[in-house]
DNA sequence: ACGTTTTCTGTAAACGATTACAGCAAGGAG
DNA sequence: CTCCTTGCTGTAATCGTTTACAGAAAACGT
């Protein structure tokens, strides 16, 4: 690896005319330096960069789950909006875990400029503590309590739930069962608040028996699904609040042989990977998700090349609300009228 | 941030007192020292220590899709291959694109120890260039042209394939299309070989008409399938040769109204995330994905710990093939009688 | 008590870049 | 022709570690 100093020999100049060459500075010797570079394939070594500078041209990246597919798109998302050349990412996954988060920001704490982060819970101070220090974070999906200064990318979970629940009492549902998320995160509460909310106006009461939380994981989707087809009187239809509880309904549903729609309608929040192809297709609020990396990303570079003037505090924290969408397929329908 | 000085002062001792006691060294001071560290939050600079070994504690990884749900559970297997602490990951998505590919390459060079590579296709030099400077390497489910000296993880293409063939003829198909990936990808390759020499051992002929050659995407299995729709004579059964092909196969099925597997049967190499729940289930050879990361990312571990040692080239190069299974759910059944 | 070996310690030199500082050349104004 | 300004340049300090080297202290045998 040939280092600034072959490179400077070469040219026959200094190091330092090198480095501002480099840097697009105005040099006399540009030709000469141009060569040298070329001829040596030199690359500046990033460690001493960093070293020098304090900056190290990566971001980490800490999802809860890279394995579930809804991350695996915000990722690809994420890896779009990285402008050019230079900026990396350094992937870690929580697995959900408060604790693993933490080791994993302390690990990454020397080597990244930035962060994009989906908490573990909303009571998380971490991610707090970092925008106090003036580093750059952008929250992916889930707030924190008291996290007004921090930038963050979410979707329009209560507005998304809305549509998901007019659209179930549109078609005539009374007796709805809701499975949604844990209440300390941002997408659990508002999710079922969206929802309830609803159906609180037209005067449709959720009995706590039909009123669930899980725990967004597919096992407690089945259960609790499980738990509403126990019921003496069941539901006409269930909202999911995300991806994988609604692929746990499923599994429950099909288990015990409920045609959908037919005797229960269901609809979740997020769109499967294959939910267009399932028998009946999937009804369920989309949203794009690679769109919403795509916007994180470009949040947090943005706040980067403020940092860099160290004018941090000067940006003004913002909060990005994406549209969803309610994609009406055929798992939803009227309900069967009783005699 | 505190630097090792700030520890030495604290602790009456000299940096190299503390940086040998935090290297495992026994030192007399130890208690003190510890003491200070604790009292002081203190972490090691990476960077500097990055540039003073030459060692980066993280791994490069390059995969095609990172969107793709396959490599999303392929890089959870990765991740949990990490050891305890102190090793990352850096990411990026190469987009199937050589070019990419190559200036990533090049971008990570002076910020990692060792690579998990999914190569663009089986001509890809740049792997081989790494390994012979010397440089850790793993290659993830695909080979390249005189890459013996290269760590590999794969799967049992042939193997696998060939299961599906003969599931396909103990059914009794006999006019089988077959839809596989780029010949000059090792899946590629070795999946289209394994499942026609089944074929022909059995003495069962595959027209050029039959035996298509896709690209891995969910479009050309699209348009290959509606290819063979076309022919005057349809195939009974059909094999596509990944997950994101055998998706386009179905929705050209679906678009098609072709009943499956009444009309025609279908078996795809790899499970789609919500394989068993499509209608019928989808018959695949399955492979456990989060496995084969956390293989690579162990073969990875070990020689870099060599690599420390400075005995790269004493460590043979390794290759391990899993295993496949052939998963029959309700996609495949015997070809209709005609008449 | 003394020499010898063993173990531990501190000093200082790297690693490869950036950048403050001071110096020098070129160009313009008088 | 001199002086001042402008624009580049090179020298050297610096970032935070690790480690070779040499020297001091402890441990040991006699």
């Amino acid at each position: 690896m040939p280092t600034i100093q072959d490179v400077a020999a070469r040219a026959g100049v200094s190091v330092a005319t090198v480095s501002r060459f480099l840097s697009g500075q105005t040099v006399r010797s540009a030709d000469a330096v141009r060569e040298a570079v070329d001829a040596l394939g030199y690359r500046p070594d990033v460690a001493a960069q960093a070293m020098r500078t304090g900056r190290h041209s990566a971001v980490g990246v800490i999802v809860p789950d890279i394995g579930n597919p809804f991350f695996a798109a915000i990722v690809k998302g994420l890896a779009q909006g990285i402008p050019d050349g230079g900026l990396h990412m350094l992937l870690a996954s929580s697995e959900e875990s408060a604790q693993l988060e933490a080791r994993l920001l302390a690990d990454l704490d020397s080597r990244v400029d930035g962060y994009v982060l989906a908490p573990v819970n909303e009571q998380d101070r971490l991610p707090l503590e970092l925008v106090r220090r003036g580093v750059p974070v952008v929250l992916l999906d889930r707030e924190v309590d008291g996290g007004e200064d921090c930038d963050v990318v979410l979707v329009d979970n209560a507005g998304g739930a809305a549509s998901a629940a007019r659209h179930l009492l549109d078609l005539g549902h009374r007796r709805i069962g809701v499975i949604s998320g844990p209440a300390n995160t941002t997408p659990g509460r508002e999710r079922r608040e969206g929802f309830l909310s609803v159906l609180a106006e037209h005067d449709v009461v959720v009995e706590p028996g039909l009123d669930l939380v899980g725990d967004f994981l597919e096992e407690s989707g089945r259960r609790l699904t499980e738990q509403l087809l126990a019921l003496p009187e069941r539901p006409t239809a269930i909202f999911t609040a995300n991806n994988q509880m609604t692929v746990g309904a499923l599994r429950a549903l099909q288990a015990a042989s409920v045609p959908v729609p037919d005797e229960i309608s269901l609809i979740g929040f997020d769109d499967l990977t294959l939910g267009g192809l399932l028998q009946p297709p999937l009804t369920c609020v989309v949203r794009d998700e690679v769109r919403q990396g795509r916007t994180v990303m470009e949040l947090l570079v943005e706040r980067l090349g403020h940092a860099r003037l160290a004018e941090t505090p000067q940006v003004p924290p913002r909060r990005v609300v994406l549209e969803t969408t309610l994609l009406v397929r055929g798992s939803t329908a009227t309900p069967r009228q009783e005699a």
